[in-house]
DNA sequence: TATTGTGAAAGGGTTCACAGCG
DNA sequence: CGCTGTGAACCCTTTCACAATA
C-alpha cells in the first residue's frame, strides 16, 4: 500500500511516470483542497511555492508531484488555478459520482454516513448492511440496513464500486471476502484485522489504535520529537 | 510526522538508536497485536518470520525494527513471546493508562467514545467537550459533555494527556490551541484542517476524505495496482 | 542447526540547483 | 525577471547476506 506500478496504458490520466508514492497521493489530496480554498478565494493563478506553504512542504515537492502527470503551469507565472484543480480532480477520478456500501450499521458506520464530507466529494453511501436481525430494517436517512446476506445482490443492483468495513475484528474477513465476490475492488477498513485480499483489489487501512500507540510512543519518548 | 529524532537521553527506553521511521513505529504496533494473539495462544516463542508472515513484511525488516530498541532474540531460537509483548508495550507506551479527551460530541465522537477497543488498550475516554449549548450537560454514559469553554480547567483537573479533536474543520484549531493552553502535548486529529501547533505537540490526521480519494485514485487508474 | 543481529548494498523518495521559458 | 520542470545529489528505508551464537 506504499506505492502504485503501472503495468497497463489504458488510463484516463497520460501519466508519463509509472510510479507514485503513497505519500506523493496523499500531498495532492491537500494540493486538492489547497486549491479549491484559492479558487473560491477568487484566485487565479497559484506558484508552487503557495502551494507548499499552505500544506508544509517544499515548491520542490509540489513540482516533483504534479510533474508525475503533465506539466500544468506556465514559467514565470505558476499554476492556472481553475484548471489545475479539475486536472487534480481528474487524476484523483473524484470528478465523478462514486457509490459506497457501509458494512456494520454501528456508532462508527452512523457516523461516516452522517459526515456531509464524503457527498460533497462524490462519494454517496447507498447501502448499509448488518448481520444483526435487530438493526436490520431500520431506517437510516433514506437508507434501509439490509441483511448482510444480501449484500451480493444489492451490491451488483446499485452498482456500489467502493466498501467499507467498519465491522468487529473478527467478521472484517468475511465481509471483505463478500465484498469482493459481489465485484468491489476498493476497501477501506476500520477493523482492527489484518485483510488478506486478491491482488486487484486496493485496501487501505484506517487503525485509531495504531494512530494512539503512536502518540503514546511520542509522549513516552519525551527526548524524541516528531520530526516534519 | 514521518520520522522521529533523539534529543535527550532521559527516556525509560534505552534507546541506542536516535531514530525510527513513522512506517517502523507502526510495524511494532502491529507486532504487539500479533505477539498478543501468540501469547493467547500459548506459544512461548517466535522466530522473526513468523512475525513478519502475520503482518505482510520480511524477518530482516522485523529484526531490524526490533534491533533499535535492543536485542530481544535467542539466536537458533527466535524471541520469547511473553518478554517481547511486554517488552514493546514499554516501547510503545501502552503498559499503562492514559486519559484521553475528546472535542465535538457528534456522532464520530460518540463513536469514539463508545469504542470498547480504546479501553482494552488502556486509553480512558475521561471529557467529552462541546461548544454546542444543546449537547452540553447530556450524559454519555458516566460522563457528562461540558462546555468546550472549559476546557483548560477540566483537562488540568483530570489530568488528561491525549486530545482528540472530532469537531467541524472551522473549529479544529481554536480547539487545538485551547488544548495546547491546557497543557496536551499529544492531538489525534479527524477534523479536515491543516492544524498550526507548537513543536512540542505531537500531531497525527486521520483523514477520510484522503484515504477515499486514494482509493478513488486506484480504481480510476486501473492499470496502475498499488504496490506493497 | 536454526535463527538472530547487523554492516553493506540496493532501492526509492526528497531536496538541490539550474536550465528553460513565459 | 520569475517561476516551472527536471536531472543529479542526497538521504533514509528496506533488503541482502553472513558472522555470531544459543
Amino acid at each position: 500500500m506504499t506505492k502504485l506500478v503501472k503495468t497497463i496504458t489504458n488510463s484516463p490520466v497520460p501519466a508519463m511516470n509509472p510510479r507514485i508514492s503513497d505519500s506523493a497521493l496523499r500531498r495532492l489530496s491537500h494540493y486538492m483542497r489547497f486549491l479549491e480554498a484559492f479558487e473560491a478565494a477568487g484566485r487565479g493563478t497559484v506558484s508552487s511555492e503557495e502551494l507548499a506553504d499552505r500544506g508544509g512542504t517544499t515548491s520542490a515537492q509540489v513540482r516533483k508531484d504534479l510533474s508525475h502527470f503533465g506539466s500544468f503551469g506556465k514559467r514565470g507565472l505558476g499554476y492556472p488555478v481553475p484548471e489545475l484543480r479539475a486536472r487534480l480532480a481528474a487524476i484523483l477520478g473524484i470528478d465523478r459520482r462514486w457509490n459506497v456500501a457501509l458494512v456494520g450499521a454501528g456508532k462508527l458506520g452512523a457516523a461516516l454516513h452522517a459526515y456531509d464530507g464524503f457527498r460533497r466529494r462524490g462519494f454517496h453511501v447507498v447501502a448499509v448492511f448488518d448481520a444483526d436481525s435487530r438493526k436490520i430494517g431500520r431506517r437510516w436517512g433514506s437508507l434501509t440496513v439490509e441483511d448482510v446476506a444480501c449484500l451480493e445482490t444489492s451490491v451488483r443492483e446499485k452498482e456500489v464500486e467502493i466498501g467499507i468495513v467498519v465491522t468487529p475484528a473478527d467478521a472484517a474477513q468475511e465481509v471483505a471476502d463478500a465484498m469482493v465476490e459481489a465485484g468491489i475492488t476498493a476497501i477501506l477498513n476500520f477493523a482492527p484485522a489484518k485483510l488478506v485480499l486478491p491482488e486487484n483489489v486496493t485496501l487501505r487501512d484506517v487503525n485509531l489504535a495504531i494512530e494512539l500507540e503512536a502518540l503514546c510512543f511520542a509522549l513516552t519518548h519525551d527526548g524524541w520529537i516528531v520530526g516534519r
